[in-house]
DNA sequence: CTCGATCCCTGGACGC
DNA sequence: TGCGTCCAGGGATCGA
């Protein structure tokens, strides 16, 4: 569940110990998560580590050009999202593989920087160029990055429930389940609310409460639900924080009221039904399905992305 | 455009 | 102790 802050958390750990280092050796083991492992083992060893960025969840570890690369020299980047259970590591050269290890990465400083995934829901992937860029941009703002007009305009311009909002990636990039739950729970939003139904006010108040509670996971260093460890290997002490998130049945810090589950765009999603209030609206409250509720837009091919 | 369902995958929790 | 079952969930994909 490395979400944002936990993949933040990690960036920074990582800068440490790898930037600066050529990679010597590539050795893989399970591949299926990687996009192109004949790639990643041609292209990365030699290579220098530039800098090692956030970019919604994925790590972005930037490398210098092969060194014969001449002027066909361009930008490139090892992708890494570590899915539920990824996580990439600096270890001691010498040291005895941890379990569900699948990409070692032998660095010119005697360490290994070592990807464990026991799931595999990650990705790794090798880009360059004009088809990096072209991944990148597949993403939507930065939460922390986005200014309250661009946050505005990406959630009142759709009318998808704002938890499915928070949770898609080409609107805005990094927020989890976890954190999409804590945020509509201090800006007191039920996460079947429609987007483009909030008030003004509303989405200013969640605009607010989403880079307040990334900004202070970021201070202490994430959340730690199941394994979740940092660069260094220790957990985040964000967890302690939680209001709402895992919470089911437990008593609403603000008001007593016990949180309850629903699922909402596929998700576990807690909340207070008493802070958090129910739409009026009949779709969103999943029951009505037939009858009067059933509208089809017949005729109507909108022409899409004009 | 938006939805839900399904799949991927393993470890941990739980019931018997 | 051990086995079976269910669940967790980010993202891709597909059909409605």
């Amino acid at each position: 569940m490395p979400e944002l802050p936990e993949v933040e958390t990690v960036a920074r750990g990582l800068q440490r110990y790898v930037v600066g280092r050529r990679i010597i050796s590539i050795t893989l083991g399970k591949t299926d998560f990687i996009d192109n492992p004949a790639e990643i083992e041609h292209e990365l060893p030699g290579r220098t580590i530039r800098s090692v960025e956030r970019y919604g969840k994925f790590l972005l570890l930037r490398l210098t050009p092969k060194e014969d690369a001449g002027d066909r020299a361009c930008e490139s980047a090892l992708l890494v999202h570590l899915g539920m259970t990824g996580m990439l590591r600096p270890h001691p050269a010498g040291q005895p593989h941890a379990k569900h290890t699948h990409v070692v990465a032998s660095l010119d400083d005697g360490r290994e920087l070592r990807y464990t995934d026991p799931r595999r829901f990650g990705r790794m992937a090798y880009l360059e160029g004009e088809a990096l860029r072209e991944e990148l941009r597949r993403f939507g703002a930065d939460p922390l990055e986005a200014g309250l007009e661009e946050f505005r305009a990406r959630i009142r311009g759709k009318r998808a429930r704002i938890k499915a909002l928070l949770l898609d990636q080409k609107v805005l990039r990094g927020v989890g389940n976890i954190y999409a739950d804590e945020s509509l729970w201090k800006a007191k939003i039920h996460p079947k609310r429609l987007g483009a139904r909030l008030r003004l006010e509303e989405v200013e108040g969640l605009y607010r409460a989403l880079q307040g509670i990334l900004q202070r996971a970021i201070v202490m260093r994430g959340s730690s639900i199941a394994d979740f460890v940092d660069a260094e290997g220790q957990p985040g002490e964000y967890q302690r924080q939680h209001r709402a998130y895992g919470r089911e049945g437990k008593a609403c810090f603000r008001c007593k009221t016990r949180i309850r589950r629903v699922i909402v765009a596929g998700r576990s999603s807690y909340f207070c039904p008493r802070c958090q209030r129910a739409p009026r609206d009949g779709k969103s409250e999943s029951r009505a399905k037939q009858g009067f509720g059933a509208r089809h837009q017949k005729g109507r091919r909108a022409s899409n992305a004009g």
